[in-house]
RNA sequence: GGCGCAUUCGUCUAGGGGUCCAGGACGCCGCCCUCUCACGGCGGUAACACGGGUUCAAAUCCCGUAUGCGCUACCA
C-alpha cells in the first residue's frame, strides 16, 4: 500500500512550489490507490503560526488536493503536527543515545560558530570537532543538545525516483544535531521518525532536501528502520533562473487565486511542470493526470515559471466551462451579478483569460456614452428598432441588418461598424448577431441596462 | 571551499544509440475566418552548453570543463 505526505511548514500562504510538490504527491497517491497524507512541520516556533496553517489548508483545499490524513481529519498515526509531538522524538533520542549512536552535547552555539568560522579560514571542512564525543558524559542537570556521531567510513547510495543513484561519503558529513537544547528536534531528525511511524512509502519532496537524504538514511540505519523510496522534484525557478521568490511577482496560490486563475488551471499548469503526459497533451484534467501520473516522467531539470503559458492555460479552462459553471466564480470576481450576466458570460467568455477580465468584457451592457454617428443612420436604426423591435435571437439580427441594408444602402463593414458604435458604443466587442439579442433582454431583467432604443435615441439627440 | 543535482527552441517539454539536418505547447510573426476584438484553423521563426572519448552509428552511454542551482545551522 502507497503512503506519501506534504509536510509544509506554517510559515505564509502555500506557494507554488510546495503546490507543485503537494500536487505530485495526491497524483501519486490517486494513481496507485494510496494514502496522501498532511503533516504539519511546525518545530520552528520563531517561525510558524496557528493562522498560516491554517491558510496553508485552506489553500490546499482550494486546489482541490484533499488529504486523507491530517491535523485536523486525524487519523492511525495522529497527531500529525510535529509540535505534539516532541515526546516522540525525545524518545527516539534517547534510545539513539543508548545504543551508542547519538551523544550529549554541551557545547554553546557561540562557541561551535567561531570553531566554524576558524575551519573555514583555514580551508578545513567546518564540521563538528567531537570534543562531546571523545568525553561523552550522562549529565542531565546541564543544558545540551543530542548530536549523531556520524561514521568514519562508507557511504549510503540512494535510488532516486527521478534522479537515479546519488552516492554520498560519510567523510562529507559532520555529526549533527537530533535534538536542540530545549528539547525540539531539527527537521532532519524529526522528518525520518514521522515517516517512519507514519509508514510512508514514498518520499517525494523538493530537490533543496536531496543532500539532506544522506542524513536520513544514516538515522533510518541508525534505528534499524526501512528506508522509504525518494523521489526529489526540481525547484520551480523565476524569469532569471533562480528559485522562484517574491521579489518574482506573485508566488503563493492565494495570489493567483485572487488574479482570478481557476484552481484547476493552476493545478494542471504546476503539474505541467516538470511532467509530462505521455501522449504530449498539455491541457489535461485532474482525472486524466491521475490515470497517467508517473514518477519516471518528471524532468530532473528545474523548470521557470512562465505566466503566459498559465494565462493561456487558464483561458482554455474558461471558454471550456459552461456559463452555468463560470457564474459564481464570476461574480466572486468582479462582485456583480445581475439577472443577465450567465447569458453575458456565454457571449463574452472567449475573449477572456482570468476572471476579473469580465468586467471590462461585459462593460458594454452596463455602460454607454453615445458615439458620434451619421444622424440619419442613427434614424433609420431607431425606426426599424420602433417597427420590429429589438433582435431577440441571430436570425433576428440577421433580418434587421438586410432591412438595414435595404433602407440604407449600406452592407459590411459600412453597415456594421456604424451599427456596433451606435448600439455598444464601442469598436470593439462580441459578434453582434450575440451582442444585440444580450442587450435587448438585459434591458428587459435590468432597469440599469439601457435598451437598445433607447441607446440609439441618444445618438441622434 | 567541500559535497550533490542539473544543462534540448526565449519558456515548458518529447526524445531513453540508428525511424531526429530533432517533434509538440506557450510566446512572437504571417495568412485564413470575420462587422470589430477575441476564439478557432493553417503556416513560419527558433534548441541538442562546450571538449574529449565509446560505437559502424550519439541529443541519447562515459569522462572532463563551463554555467546554474541546492546542501554544508541547535531553519525547513
Amino acid at each position: 500500500m502507497i503512503r506519501v505526505r506534504f509536510a509544509p511548514s506554517p510559515t505564509g500562504h502555500l506557494h507554488v512550489g510546495g503546490a507543485r510538490t503537494a500536487i505530485f504527491n495526491w497524483l501519486f497517491a490517486r494513481h496507485h490507490g494510496g494514502t496522501f497524507i498532511l503533516r504539519v512541520e511546525d518545530t520552528d516556533q520563531a517561525r510558524s503560526t496557528a493562522e498560516s496553517e491554517a491558510m496553508v489548508l485552506d489553500d490546499l483545499r482550494w486546489l482541490g488536493l484533499l488529504w486523507d490524513e491530517g491535523p485536523d481529519l486525524g487519523g492511525p498515526h495522529a497527531p500529525y503536527r510535529q509540535s505534539e509531538r516532541v515526546d516522540r522524538y525525545a524518545e527516539i533520542a534517547r534510545a539513539l543515545v543508548e545504543r551508542g549512536l547519538a551523544y550529549r552535547c554541551y557545547c554553546a552555539e557561540e562557541e561551535l560558530l567561531a570553531k566554524k568560522k576558524i575551519a573555514e579560514a583555514e580551508g578545513r571542512p567546518p564540521h563538528y570537532d567531537l570534543t562531546c564525543w571523545l568525553n561523552r558524559r550522562d549529565d542531565d542537570s546541564m543544558p545540551h543538545a543530542i548530536r549523531f556521531h556520524v561514521p568514519d567510513d562508507g557511504d549510503v547510495t540512494i535510488d532516486d525516483a527521478i534522479r537515479g543513484e546519488v552516492t554520498w561519503k560519510h567523510e562529507s558529513l559532520g555529526d549533527f544535531i537530533l535534538l536542540r537544547s530545549d528539547g525540539l528536534p531539527i527537521y532532519n531528525f524529526s522528518v525520518v521518525v514521522d515517516d517512519h511511524d507514519m509508514e510512508i512509502t514514498d518520499v517525494i519532496r523538493a530537490e533543496e532536501h536531496l543532500t539532506n537524504t544522506h542524513r536520513q538514511v544514516l538515522i533510518y540505519r541508525a534505528m534499524d528502520w526501512p528506508v522509504p523510496r525518494f523521489a526529489h522534484v526540481s525547484l520551480i525557478l523565476g524569469q532569471d533562473r533562480s528559485k522562484l521568490s517574491k521579489r518574482h511577482g506573485a508566488t503563493s496560490v492565494s495570489a493567483y487565486a485572487e488574479a482570478g486563475f481557476l484552481a484547476d488551471a493552476m493545478v494542471n499548469y504546476l503539474t505541467l511542470l516538470g511532467w509530462s503526459a505521455p501522449d504530449g497533451r498539455d491541457v489535461f484534467d485532474r482525472d486524466y493526470a491521475i490515470a497517467n501520473f508517473s514518477l519516471e516522467r518528471v524532468n530532473a531539470a528545474g523548470a521557470v515559471f512562465d505566466p503566459q503559458k498559465f494565462e493561456w492555460l487558464n483561458g482554455q479552462y474558461i471558454h471550456a466551462m459552461t456559463a452555468a459553471k463560470l457564474r459564481p466564480l464570476v461574480v466572486e470576481a468582479i462582485h456583480f451579478d445581475p439577472p443577465w450576466l450567465e447569458e453575458a458570460i456565454d457571449v463574452v467568455k472567449t475573449s477572456v483569460h482570468l476572471l476579473p477580465q469580465f468586467r471590462e468584457a461585459i462593460r458594454f451592457v452596463t455602460d454607454y456614452t453615445p458615439p458620434e454617428i451619421d444622424r440619419t443612420f442613427a434614424m433609420a436604426i431607431a425606426g426599424d428598432l420602433r417597427e420590429h423591435g429589438a433582435p431577440r435571437d441571430g436570425d433576428g439580427v440577421k433580418a434587421m441588418n438586410e432591412r438595414l441594408r435595404k433602407a440604407t444602402g449600406l452592407k459590411g463593414k459600412e453597415l456594421f461598424m456604424p451599427l456596433r458604435l451606435a448600439l455598444t458604443g464601442m469598436d470593439h466587442g462580441p459578434e453582434l448577431v450575440r451582442a444585440i439579442p444580450l442587450l435587448a433582454r438585459a434591458s428587459e431583467s435590468d432597469p440599469r441596462v439601457l435598451s437598445p432604443i433607447a441607446r440609439v435615441e441618444q445618438c441622434i439627440r
